[in-house]
DNA sequence: GTTGCAATTGATAATGAGAATCATTATAGT
DNA sequence: ACTATAATGATTCTCATTATCAATTGCAAC
């Protein structure tokens, strides 16, 4: 099976942490790849079967969080959801809705993330506040739930 | 003891839901609107003492958040911090230190305010998705940490 | 391609924040 | 004060996440 270029980044990152990219790890990475927003253990889990066990998956969610490959997302109550880092998948910010929980990418086009970084600039000169970061959450009724 | 004018908002709201404002809650409410940021039920709990059991702490503030006197915050690992819903405290947003980990509110001024809105408006537009709330958190690095 | 060994696995136990219980107590309206 | 009902708080329960550890696997050197 080829060796998509998603795999051959984070092969290239864990190399250089010592760690190793693993037949499961594998298809972690893939299936974090293809999913449309931040996951949790659990919901990789019912995707993957019992292809990678639970506690593994929680063990490689956290080594890839230390190897700066996935960052944790705590936007909701009681789990804590994992996605790609965004030197892997671009900058982007997150949909979630009030009714169903979904929490969903969105990318913004240029003009409005410039606008969005100016005003966290301004902000941040305003209170002597560093900024290194910032992270916009819309929440409101996603298209099936409106 | 006069009661407060925030005392008086809360007790209003309590009242709609059948709910009763005892010493305990009293002193939660009070305890939340000196704070300068969202609090956890621990925090709470080592401000207050055993003024207020932990386990009642943790009930009370579900209470409130049914109410609608307080919001919950995820945005942390592990915890969830309650603040003063925004009827109370007006619309602001949050700086978190990446250092210390500290959570400080911010108002922001209605010019740039009123330009987060209508970003967050055209992004709904674009995407179908109707925005009921938004939430700018900006990390960084805090004045003690920089 | 075998070998050596550190890294990884996975079943299971431990942890800890928060929710549920329930007998007792406090509150508010009459 | 009396009563009905809501709240309390010590305790137990739950469930997401972490730690353990003996068995296994990946990888690089030979
Ligand atoms: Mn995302
Ligand atoms: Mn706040
Ligand atoms: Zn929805
Ligand atoms: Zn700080």
């Amino acid at each position: 099976m080829a060796q998509t270029n998603l795999e051959r980044q984070v092969e290239t990152r864990l190399r250089e942490h010592e760690i190793r990219l693993t037949e499961g790890r594998r298809t972690l990475i893939q299936a974090l790849g293809k999913a449309d927003g931040p996951k949790s253990a659990a919901d990789l889990h019912s995707r993957l079967g019992d292809q990678v066990p639970l506690s593994s998956i929680y063990r490689s969610l956290s080594v890839f969080e230390d190897a700066g490959v996935v960052s944790p997302h705590y936007s909701t109550k009681g789990v804590t959801r994992y996605e790609l880092a965004e030197w892997l998948t671009g900058h982007h910010h997150h949909l979630v809705c009030v009714n169903c929980g979904v929490v969903e990418d969105i990318e913004i086009d240029d003009r409005l993330e410039t606008q969005l970084e100016a005003i966290v600039e301004e902000i941040g000169r305003d209170v002597s506040f560093a900024p290194v970061d910032h992270a916009l959450e819309i929440d409101g009724n996603c298209r099936q739930c409106q």
